[in-house]
DNA sequence: TATTGTTATACTCTATAACTATA
DNA sequence: TATAGTTATAGAGTATAACAATA
């Protein structure tokens, strides 16, 4: 157990390999992440987006997919998803009838403020067992890491 | 484009809200990842494979799944395209019948050294995009993010 | 009877291409 | 003619269930 992460440290140690190291640990852990989701109805995209559109508020479809990194039609599906539980509001836009405005809807942030508490659990159960050293370094991580899927 | 990361640096201040901001993170840089491995005929999974074979040598399908947190019959397809393609060797357990061994072979070994200099590209330029500071960051989580998945 | 691996099958997620309706 | 969104279709990738061979 210990000998991949000295490898992985031993990697990240040459800038020319932190790129590699970082890449293999993030898709391992979004594949453990992924395998985690049995607690709710909802896809991970799902909540992803769910949150996102929380987080940036309202917009229409094409912007909610190069928010979340997806093609248009993908969003359509997820969105549609999303609607018919009635977790997504759909208006139509103010001034150009092509467009639609997405919106949470109450039960929308409701489910959100519940899932916060009650999901992750696999994951705050992980962090749990590190180090706060190690809490630190990846609470560090958390918005470095975000922001190298917006740069 | 600041925003998001204000936002998540707020979330991760919490802890019970870490495992959520990391969450998110890592499922859209993943998403991210995916999206520009155009570089290599091989998938992710293939790669990080053959990878986990050769840093942790030869073993078997059910290991190798374990290893890569896929289910067999997965694992027996990601195998049998990269035995196809001459990257992994099987061989027959020398006391166990039902078992096979599986090896990276030279022509495997030799793709993940060239694979190693030229694949990243995306990741590697957000990299180079990031202070000296934030690299530092990503640095010290690689082989945390490793934990959390072996741990 | 339990275990290793495979085959058969289906599901989820996402993409591209073609279409509708507005602008 | 261009743009926003949808529908239709296809392709990865992975899972579960049933099966084969061996222990």
């Amino acid at each position: 157990m210990r000998y991949a992460n000295e490898v992985t440290a031993t990697l990240a140690r040459s800038d020319a390999a932190l790129a590699s190291a970082l890449r293999m640990s993030v898709l391992r852990l979004a594949r453990r992440l992924r395998s985690e989701r049995a607690d709710t109805s909802l896809s991970l995209t799902q909540l992803a987006t769910l949150s996102t559109l929380e987080r940036h508020g309202a917009m229409g479809v094409g912007e909610l997919a190069a928010h979340e990194r997806v093609q248009p039609p993908s969003m359509t599906r997820v969105v549609a998803c999303l609607e018919q539980l009635g977790l997504v509001t759909r208006d139509p836009h103010p001034s150009d009838r092509r467009q639609v405005v997405l919106a949470v809807s109450p039960a929308g942030r409701a489910l959100l403020a519940e899932d916060r508490r009650r999901r992750d659990v696999w994951l705050a159960q992980r962090l749990k067992e590190l180090s706060p050293h190690e809490r630190e370094v990846l609470r560090a991580a958390a918005p470095v890491l975000e922001r190298l899927t917006t740069a």
